[in-house]
RNA sequence: GGGGGAUUUCCCGAGCGGCCAAAGGGGGCAGACUGUAAAUCUGUUGUCACUGACUUCGGUGGUCCGAAUCCACCAUCCCCCA
């Protein structure tokens, strides 16, 4: 099977510019290709992760991958997919992110000679002079078209600033800039990123006179249509300090049954053939592909002894078991009251709630258990001597954590 | 530049002088049912020293016994005209 053919069956490709061309390049391992990731956040996240294992494949497959850090074009904001603006970020928080962005990078991408290749757009972006760049460039882009794409239209209706109708220009930019200084010959992105990739190619086409490529991912969804890669709002992030390796185990121990199967598909690097076998699983089987994804894509985010630990906590924790490796949280003299602890002050401080209003209410609901027991008193208190040999404090159904003392 | 409209609790969105911590929906959380799934049903969803108290309705002042609701100014956004 051709890389091009295993990306199709993965269900991970949206849209090409040119199939053709595209399939015979990447084929034969001719593609020099980059994908910009914007660093609004100090850490990947699960969104993320499929681009990076896209890029794995296709530096497999004897591809050069270009990662994109865009240090400058978070300076402007996406507007694609958006029905407000970004909040402006400082440039010294960009370069932080982008800091953060490189080192995970690191453990999935192989950079140096010959390899992967790593670029910050801010060391052209932040340096081009308005007057020259829109006699270079701006004659390519034709405002109608612009406003005709799919990444504005959103904002054209709840009112779009003149910084992020830019953006795209940018982005193009950057293609440009790449495809003449580092032979950069493709484009991937995100398929909400579609027509700011065309407007690279378009450039490309018109200041150069050469074809560029464009092949957009499948954005990961759920059976719903909702993106995936976030819990309540909150994104997955591949930092163990943002979300501990059980957690990011948990999230994807607990996706939907009419998802796991897609969900192994694009992001492990199983084999198609054990694919085909596990998409004919039923019922409560499910459940052991659910561990499959779970333990894989731990397993090369957080390494395989991480995948292990997280795995036996969640069997522990959910089947028999005593000895549960979860996230401990260490109780200090200070968080006790002459001595003692109340539950709700227990909670709030191991992060199993945001209040102690959201607290009374999980232990009034009896949704709260303490090794066990059952808490029913919003005024349960306990002393410090009980915690010394741990104790495993539960809210609901998946909210775990053992308090020990410091 | 001129004219009109908007700003409500996590989000959408009611409220237009006391009965408002503020309808309804979404989302979240918890309970039941289950397979750590989905669907469904129930409860809950500002904060705290929690049967009471305190702080919220863009910001600042004002009117009133009393304001999310009225007035003034400021800020931001949208629409129409130029």
């Amino acid at each position: 099977m051709t890389i091009y053919d295993e990306l199709v069956a993965r269900g991970l490709i949206a849209q090409v510019t040119n199939e053709e061309e595209i399939k015979t390049m990447i084929n034969e391992g001719k593609a020099t290709f980059y994908i910009g990731f914007d660093c609004t956040a100090d850490s990947l996240t699960a969104g993320h992760f499929m681009a990076l294992t896209l890029m794995k494949r296709l530096q497999m497959a004897g591809n050069k991958p270009v990662a994109l850090i865009g240090g400058g074009t978070t300076m402007i904001g996406d507007p694609s997919g958006r029905t407000d603006m970004r909040k402006m970020l400082t440039r010294e928080d960009i370069e932080h992110n982008a800091e953060c962005f490189k080192r995970q990078m690191e453990k999935f991408i192989e950079f140096g000679e010959g390899k992967a290749r790593m670029v910050n757009n801010a060391d052209w972006l932040l340096n081009l002079n308005y007057v020259e760049l829109l006699r270079e460039v701006g004659a390519c882009f034709s405002v109608n078209n612009m406003l005709r794409a799919e990444c504005y239209k959103q904002r054209m209706e709840k009112g779009l600033s003149f910084l992020e109708f830019n953006y795209m220009i940018m982005q193009s930019y950057d293609f440009y800039y790449l495809y003449q200084h580092y032979g950069c010959n493709m484009q991937f992105g995100g398929d909400d990123q579609w027509s700011n990739m065309l407007g690279g190619t378009e450039l490309i086409r018109r200041k150069l006179g050469k074809d560029a490529h464009a092949m957009t991912i499948t954005l990961l969804t759920d059976s719903n249509g909702k993106k995936m890669g976030k819990t309540a709002g909150n994104a997955v992030w591949l930092d163990p300090n943002k979300t501990s390796p059980f957690d990011f185990y948990q999230y994807w121990r607990n996706v939907g049954d009419a998802d796991v199967m897609k969900c192994i598909r694009m992001l492990t690097f199983l084999p198609m053939e054990q694919i085909d076998e596990m998409s004919k699983w039923e019922g409560s089987k499910i459940n052991e592909a659910k561990e499959i994804l779970a333990y894989e894509l731990t397993k090369m985010v957080h390494g395989e002894e991480e995948a292990e630990k997280a795995q036996a906590g969640a069997r522990a924790l959910f089947g028999a078991g005593e000895d549960a490796e979860v996230p401990t949280f260490a109780l200090t003299d200070d968080d006790y009251r002459d001595g003692t602890i109340q539950i709700p002050a227990l909670m709030v401080k191991a992060g199993l709630a945001k209040s102690t209003s959201e607290a009374r209410q999980a232990v009034q609901q009896g949704g709260v258990t303490l090794d066990g027991e059952k808490i029913t008193d919003v005024r349960a208190t306990f002393e410090k001597a009980y915690f010394t040999e741990g104790r495993m404090l539960r809210k609901g159904k998946k909210s775990f954590i053992k308090i020990v003392n410091a």
